[in-house]
DNA sequence: GCACGACCATACGGTAGCGTACGGAAAACC
DNA sequence: GGTTTTCCGTACGCTACCGTATGGTCGTGC
């Protein structure tokens, strides 16, 4: 009795996108130095004669998962905050994604990327990304009321409170007020931000 | 005509502290991952048979140079800013320093082995090191005459967004204020944090 | 001035990962 | 249904690093 194919699924073929992905995920579990060809490709269930079919090598790889990681990036978080609302309201309401998503867990990509700075490929990357987003907070304090030069200080000053924070989750989180606190935290960051 | 013993200095024995500041050095060069044996032993102009007879392994290694930072940045950091003067010149003091410091280079082994902070050697030094200057920060708003909470919460603020700005000092250093800016900037964070 | 212990170099085997070569299977096309 | 692409597995050599074994050299006590 011959078993159909249903017995093992099938081996799908790859794309450069799943390989891509896998990379992201590897990156987001054990940082850039993670994405290894071999144990990627271990965990994708092919071999590296898949992997340099698509690629023509690690360095193409890491590329094309910054790739994917920055296009994403770009189109969630601005868009979750939406355009309703005075600006005040849109500034609370990002101090809540961003705060909630850094109690549960941190963006390890983003961590890990903000950790390898340095690496040729990542940068540019990483300086789209951290210009575009200081812009937008950037506007919203201007629509809120603020001139120019006192906007882009309150920008930064917001930005790089999220970035120590995320990373803070990520080291010592214990040391991150929970609960009630953090709700009070928040609350004090928004106003503090917002006196003139 | 033979040349006398000054010739090539002298070779002088390595001691365990010998390589764990080279080790140290290479975590600043390249972080956790640059601290390999081979390459350290090289550079100090020896072999791992030195290595191997000051420490059992690259673990120990890590741990030594971990220690040393550890040590180094505990008598350091605080102690540079002093006891004279009102809390809020000393804040201010702190500020001046550390915003300094970030603006000619970011520190790299603190960022490092934040990025490397679920290292099982890492984490703890980190946690002690972190607590510390939490609390002595929080010290600081307290005497000024802030109550626990909110004590507490600006000194959360001010470290996270120190660890922020060394952040972005290391990634993104151009979107930093310089000059006349980065002293507007300094003194607008320190009026924003002090502001009732 | 020699003997012993501290210190180090050399040489070796082992592992993980990169990249290449090449043949074979699977789809797509006609 | 055969041919041509597309996709992938296997096998190989190469490099960088870890850790061990072993014997040599240097300093120091006596």
């Amino acid at each position: 009795m011959v078993v159909p194919a249903s017995k093992s699924p099938r081996k799908p073929r790859l794309t450069a996108q799943d390989w891509a992905d896998a990379a992201l995920a590897a990156i987001r579990a054990g940082g850039l130095a993670a994405v290894a060809v071999e144990p990627i490709a271990a965990r994708l269930g092919a071999t590296k004669g898949s992997f340099y079919w698509h690629f023509n090598g690690r360095d193409a790889l890491v590329e094309a998962a910054l790739a994917r990681w920055e296009e994403r990036e770009t189109e969630a978080v601005i868009a979750a905050v939406g355009e309703d609302g005075t600006p005040r309201e849109r500034l609370r309401r990002l101090l809540a994604i961003t705060s909630a998503a850094a109690e549960r867990e941190p963006d390890a990509i983003e961590l890990a990327l903000q950790a390898d700075a340095a690496h040729p490929a990542v940068a540019p990357v990483l300086r789209r990304v951290t210009e575009r987003r200081i812009a937008y907070v950037e506007g919203l304090f201007a629509e809120y009321g603020y001139d120019d030069g006192e906007a882009r200080r309150r920008a930064l000053m917001a930005y790089v409170g999220y970035l120590g924070h995320e990373q803070l989750a990520h080291s010592v989180r214990e040391l991150l007020p929970r609960g009630d606190a953090a709700r009070a935290y928040a609350e004090s960051v928004l106003s503090i931000l917002l006196r003139p």
